[in-house]
DNA sequence: TCCTGCTGCTTGGTAAACTGAGCGCCGAGG
DNA sequence: CCTCGGCGCTCAGTTTACCAAGCAGCAGGA
């Protein structure tokens, strides 16, 4: 529902979102997901669609799930992305790693950030 | 290499096995499934491992759940409970409603509260 | 200044996935 | 008997994923 800002859908620029958020180098998520930087670089700029294997790894050298970037790919839709964004409201409350007050500050922030979108 | 067999549980005996409960011929199971006869046999004998392409219109075909076969294949680990130890900054990854640059700042908090160790 | 080391990208090749056209085998009719 | 249609399999070829090596550009330090 809330799709305000999903311009682009390919596989390859959201690993490159991804990794750029990780502040990994091309070469670095290349080496950690055991393919090449320049089969990476043709991924991430769609020219080459990675096998399902190579999705693997990138999830996990992201530490994203698999299933996520399957979907991503289309190899996987079965995948309702409504989970996804109530996820981060739901993960701040459950976190035990987090006081109330950090989570209450959290929340302000992320639905600052989120919510006004309309 | 003597090894004519192998305890295999390879994707290829478990379409096979699932083509031959579904009472279909591999002609009919290749083309429901938008692959020819001729890879499908090779699938089958495990003589080529299928993409996630395949394995997504196999599934289709067969009415199995595509993780179902993914998993088999190897490409997908079976347990999901990745997706729990993620938690927060996955959630926020992976959030649509957020710009690159609110992620970070996100994360950069998210971070500060939960502990640098982690 | 010139290195040194990083960034991402391109090129040329190999290997693997995938297809089309055929093979031989078997059961059901004519 | 002898087609006919389906079965699974094989061979030859195309397409695509993927890698090794090397390119130019930029930052920083001696």
């Amino acid at each position: 529902m809330a799709k305000t800002n999903a311009p682009k859908n390919t596989i390859g620029e959201f690993i490159r979102a991804q990794r750029r958020l990780a502040k990994l180098s091309l070469r670095q998520l290349a080496q950690t997901a055991k393919v090449s930087n320049a089969y990476l670089s043709q991924v991430e700029r769609g020219i080459y669609k990675p096998s399902a294997k190579v999705l693997k790894h990138v999830a996990e050298a992201l530490q994203v799930s698999a299933e996520t970037l399957y979907a991503r790919a289309g190899f996987l839709d079965e995948d309702d992305e409504e989970r996804k964004e109530a996820g981060v409201e739901q993960a701040i409350r459950l976190d035990p790693r987090l006081s109330e007050d950090q989570k209450e500050t959290m929340l302000r922030v992320y639905r600052g950030f989120a919510g006004p979108a309309a």
